[in-house]
DNA sequence: GACATGACATAAC
DNA sequence: CGTTATGCCATGT
């Protein structure tokens, strides 16, 4: 598969995280199929027009928000977290409480 | 083509 | 809470 087959599966996947959840970067990862890739979905969320995409809903493995300190992005996430009823709190939201739950730990397609 | 970098992850200490 | 090491790979220099 290429990148931009890869990028494609990675926009999908970002897609579906449900308001309200939050999902890491090794999770939509593996969700699409590219487990260990997860630079690959930083890469394409910095690249890639995210117009559309819940991208606000991608955090670290440890529910911290990627983007560094004091980035209008950053911001702008965390707004966007919260008026979803997601608790951001020092940078970081609750991933026992929001982390995105999928029913099958392995790849989600169609 | 070698090298550094990065919206990362996981493990070990 | 931290740091270090290793794996990962597209991009830019």
């Amino acid at each position: 598969m290429d990148a931009d087959e890869s990028a494609a599966r990675i926009c999908d996947i970002v897609s579906r995280i449900p308001a309200g959840s939050v999902a890491s970067y090794g999770q939509i990862a593996r969700l699409a199929g590219l487990p260990g890739r997860a630079r690959l979905v930083g890469r394409v969320l910095r690249t890639t027009d995210t117009a559309g995409l819940p991208w606000h809903r991608v955090v670290t493995a440890q529910g911290r928000i990627a983007l560094p300190e004091g980035s209008d992005a950053r911001q702008l996430q965390c707004q966007r977290l919260q008026a979803e009823g997601v608790t951001v709190r020092h940078g970081r939201v609750d991933l026992e409480r929001h982390g995105w739950q999928t029913q099958s730990a392995a790849p989600l397609l169609d």
